[in-house]
DNA sequence: AAACGCTGTTTCGTTGAGCGGAACAGAGGC
DNA sequence: GCCTCTGTTCCGCTCAACGAAACAGCGTTT
């Protein structure tokens, strides 16, 4: 019995006990990101708990539409109300309020998809975008993460965290995303000491071949990265303007920082 | 009572029991949909529970990331992991797979704006949008939800649903949304009926003003609605190609309904 | 300063809710 | 027809979760 007491996430926490069968079923909710539809017993051999104990959670969770079931073939997938705490979760974000206009701003001069990312989870999220109006342009998905190591808004984030995160997130292996991916990482942790000297991470498509992008920090009163803004669009295009982009983009996230309590810049 | 047997929630379930825990939990989370931050005691006497419960159930929560604690103000909010779960639930929607092709062509042809949305908890929930490459267009925003007796999108669920939720959703008061908004019950009714028939409805600013749209519904096999597919864009601009732009989204989602499983039309 | 009133958090003994093995029930598949 | 998968339900035992109350921080009030 008490020999496997874990589950997902993190032993031995030492805070406060929580609710073993919250835990239970929030780690079903999970497995479904992973893939899904998916059957009880599927689930029940995956998180190694009881076949019984996996449909009544799920019984409860559809209940509250976070799970649906398709009555034909008896498998269970993530249900619509999941939609409903994301939007809520979104338009509460305060990070996300104060950024919207300094994004637009950005939009506005320089023609280009601006994004706005947060850290979860070792991995960088998008959590928002304005995109220009113009025909070719660059879009990203809501929601869609990636690892620490490539793309300018990666790496902004990657410059600014404590020194024991930066180191983590640079050791191999260093998956290559495309052929510009930078998988030496000896020669990442030079370019992202660069990156905090000069203030902003650039990205000629590291991540998603044929997209640059520029993205600098926005940083809370302990000076940590709560978020980063990039500005992103069609490589070609979007080369030649890098220094002139760059320069806005780290003015207004400059901005934003001191709005959020960051210390004025000393220098 | 056999007599409201969809009804999201419903009490008297006769089906398997579920975790009360579980369940608890649920609507911890969604008391964070309506308003946020909130503290523990804030929680616990809004859903009629202890305070110890409602701590131990944030403690699990804060725990997988579904709920963020700041640990100045010591108060409780949404965590980045439903983002997670929305990406994951808006990835393996299948009628989002399937509808993206035919909106996507829908823009290229109209170029305005088309959207996606599903029917959830007795309102309207954008699910996806694709836009066009202009200056000057609409967007929605994704998972934020209306009710269905305004606008385009709305009516055309409304004009497909089973009768007694027709009338349920017909019966007084209809909230005025915008000056144009039905809110004469029998008007209303009177107008499903003809969308209906023709097969598609219109709305020139019932929900938002400026903004004019058509919509037409995505059938399964008992023909109930799965989804709605529009085409919205500023009003001047869109009164004029109405009648084309309704025939051709009529022709993509019938499409779109046959490959869900719909029968042909008879006619 | 001290007392208050408000938070969130922790403790602890009791008990009934949830666990899980096993039985049941359908749906396909040799 | 049987066999073998599913998902679902049953039911007695147990231990995990409950809740009252105590504790611990903060700000404000007296």
């Amino acid at each position: 019995m008490g020999g496997a007491e874990l589950s997902t996430r993190a032993e031995g926490a030492p805070a406060g006990r929580g609710v073993a069968s919250v835990e239970r079923a929030s780690d079903v909710l999970f497995c479904f990101a992973a893939d899904s539809p998916r059957g009880v017993t599927e689930i029940a051999s995956e998180l190694g708990i009881s076949k019984a104990v996996v449909h009544r959670i799920l019984t409860s969770l559809v209940q509250r539409d976070l799970v649906a079931l398709d009555p034909a073939t008896r498998l269970y997938s993530l249900g619509p109300a999941v939609l409903e705490l994301a939007a809520a979760y979104r338009s509460q974000l305060d990070v996300r309020a104060l950024a919207l206009d300094t994004m637009r701003g950005l939009v506005q001069t320089t023609d280009e998809t601006s994004t706005l990312s947060i850290l979860h989870n070792g991995r960088r999220v998008y959590v928002d975008q304005v995109t220009p109006g113009r025909e070719v342009k660059m879009t990203v998905e809501i929601g869609a993460s990636f690892p620490l190591h490539a793309g300018a808004s990666s790496k902004a984030f990657l410059a600014w965290l404590p020194p024991d995160e930066r180191r983590r997130h640079t050791e191999p292996p260093l998956a290559p995303l495309t052929e510009a991916t930078i998988v030496s990482p000896s020669e990442l942790r030079r370019e992202l000491d660069q990156i905090r000297e000069q203030g902003f991470a650039v990205s000629l498509g590291e991540r998603q071949p044929g997209a640059g992008s520029v993205a600098a920090p926005v940083l809370d009163e302990l000076l940590r990265p709560v978020a980063v803004v990039s500005v992103c669009g069609p490589l070609q295009r979007f080369k030649p303007d890098l220094a002139a982009v760059a320069a806005e983009l780290v003015g207004a996230t400059k901005a934003l920082s001191r709005k959020l309590g960051a210390p004025p810049e000393p220098e």
